[in-house]
DNA sequence: GCGACGTATATTGTATAAAATATATATCGA
DNA sequence: TCGATATATATTTTATACAATATACGTCGC
C-alpha cells in the first residue's frame, strides 16, 4: 500500500509508468503550469529517454485528465475553469457519502487504527511547517481507508482520480493560506471518530459538509486569486 | 453528433484515434471475448499498420477500463466480476439521477424534442428486428440528451464510460432475451414524458428504479449464465 | 521420474529514423 | 500596404530496428 520499492532506488518495471509518476507529481505540484506546451523531444531529453515512452506517459496522463491532446499539435496541461473545479467536489461529495455510508457498517478496528495514524501524521506535518506535497496524498489515504471496507473499486477510482484533479488547486491554496489545513484536520478528527461509532448519519452528514466546505472554500481563493492577475510566478 | 464521418471512409485524424474506436467497437461487441490476449503484432498485422498506434490505442483502452495491462506480459480483454457489473450499475443510478435533477430545471423544447426522436428510432429498431450493436449507443443518446443541460462535463464523461463498460454484458443479453428491450423502451417513454412535465422527484425515482432494474435483470441473466458453463461461441 | 537450471523462442518495451501535419516566414500580385 | 499563396521549419505521428523481459522447452544432476 505504499510506495512500491521505496527507498531502494531500484528503477520501475517500465519508463512509460515511471515518467507517469513523475510528470503527474509535477503537474499537480504546479511545477509545470496551467496551459504548458509539452513538448516531447524536452522532455525526452530531459529524463534520457526517447519519446516513446514520454508519449506513452502522456497519453496515461490524458486519461486522468491532467493533460489535453490536441491531435498534430501536441499536449499541454489542463486548465480547468472554476466550474470545472466547482464540479470535481460536487461529484467527491455525491460519491464519497455513497462509499461511506457503505463502508461504515463493515469499518474493522484497523481501518479506524489506521486511520488515526494517518491523523497523526497529519499533525506531525502541520508542526513542522506545510508539506503542501504530501497533503495531498496523505488527505487521500485518510479518505481511502475509510472507503475501502466498501469494496467498491471503481468508485474509489474515480475518486482518487477526483482528488487527483484538484490536488493541483489544493496545493496552491495550501501554499498561501493556513487556515485551510487547520479546519481539514479538525474535520478529519471528527470524521474519524464518527466512524468509529458507526454513526452513518453523522458521519455522512459530515464528509457532505467537509467536500462543500473545502469547495467553497478554494473556489473563493480561487477567484480572488484569478480575478486579480494571479501573479505567483514571474517570467 | 453522428458517428464522425459516417460512411465517407475517410480515415481518422490519426491511426491510433481510429484503432481505438475500432478495438472497442470489438470489445464491446464481444466480437473478442473477455479475457483474450491481444497480441499487438497480430493486431498491427490485420490492420496494416505499426505496433506503435496499436499501443497507443491499447493504452487508451485502458484508461476506459476495457483492457488490462500487466507489464511485459501484454494487454487482455478486461473480464469483469458480478460484483463488479453491480459496481456500474449503481453508480450510474448514483450519478445519473443528480446529473438529471440538476437538468431538469434547465431543460429546453429542443432537448425534449431531440429525446423523442431518439424514442421514434428505438421504436423504429424494435420493429426491424434487434439491432444490439446500435441499441447501447442509442441508449447512451437518449440518457445524453436529458443530462446535456446539467453542464456537468465531468460527470457525462464518467458515466459514459460506465455506460461502455455495461455494454459488453448488456449486448449479450439483448442477443439473448427480447424482454428486456420491451420494458427499457417503455420506461424511456414514461422518463421522457416526466422531464417533459419538468417532474424532478418523479423522473428521479423512475431513472433510479430504470437503472437498478436492469442491473437486477443483467446479475440475474449473468448469474444463470456463468452458472452453467456460459456456451454461445465455441471453438 | 523429479526438480533446478539454462537455453531458445516469443512478446513486449524502447530507440532511432522516416513520413505527415501544423506553424511561421517569405514571396508575389494587386 | 494588404492579402493570399508558397516555401521552410518545427513538431507530431508512424514505421522500422533493437533491447529487455517473460514463457516454453530441454538438459543435467540426483
Amino acid at each position: 500500500m505504499k510506495g512500491p520499492m521505496a527507498s531502494t532506488g531500484l528503477k520501475r518495471q517500465t519508463m512509460s509508468a515511471a515518467l507517469t509518476d513523475e510528470l503527474r507529481e509535477r503537474i499537480l505540484n504546479l511545477d509545470i503550469p496551467e496551459g504548458e506546451q509539452l513538448r516531447q523531444d524536452t522532455l525526452a531529453a530531459e529524463f534520457g529517454v526517447s519519446r516513446i515512452p514520454v508519449r506513452e506517459a502522456l497519453l496515461q496522463l490524458e486519461g486522468e485528465g491532467l493533460v489535453t491532446l490536441s491531435a498534430h499539435k501536441g499536449y499541454t496541461v489542463t486548465a480547468l475553469s472554476l466550474d470545472e473545479i466547482r464540479e470535481l467536489f460536487d461529484l467527491r461529495a455525491l460519491i464519497e457519502v455513497d462509499l461511506l455510508q457503505r463502508a461504515i457498517p463493515r469499518l474493522e478496528t484497523h481501518h479506524i487504527e489506521r486511520a488515526r495514524e494517518i491523523l497523526a501524521t497529519f499533525d506531525e506535518m502541520l508542526s513542522r511547517g506545510s508539506q503542501e506535497r504530501d497533503w495531498g496524498q496523505l488527505n487521500w489515504e485518510l479518505h481511502a481507508v475509510l472507503y475501502e471496507p466498501a469494496e467498491r473499486p471503481r468508485a474509489l477510482s474515480i475518486v482518487r482520480n477526483l482528488h487527483r484533479n484538484a490536488d493541483r488547486y489544493l496545493r496552491l491554496q495550501l501554499k498561501l493560506t493556513q487556515r485551510t489545513n487547520e479546519r481539514a484536520r479538525e474535520e478529519h478528527n471528527r470524521l474519524v471518530n464518527l466512524c468509529a461509532d458507526r454513526d452513518v448519519i453523522e458521519a455522512s452528514r459530515l464528509l457532505n459538509e467537509h467536500v462543500l466546505a473545502a469547495r467553497d472554500d478554494l473556489l473563493a481563493f480561487l477567484a480572488e486569486r484569478r480575478g486579480s492577475g494571479e501573479n505567483t510566478h514571474e517570467e
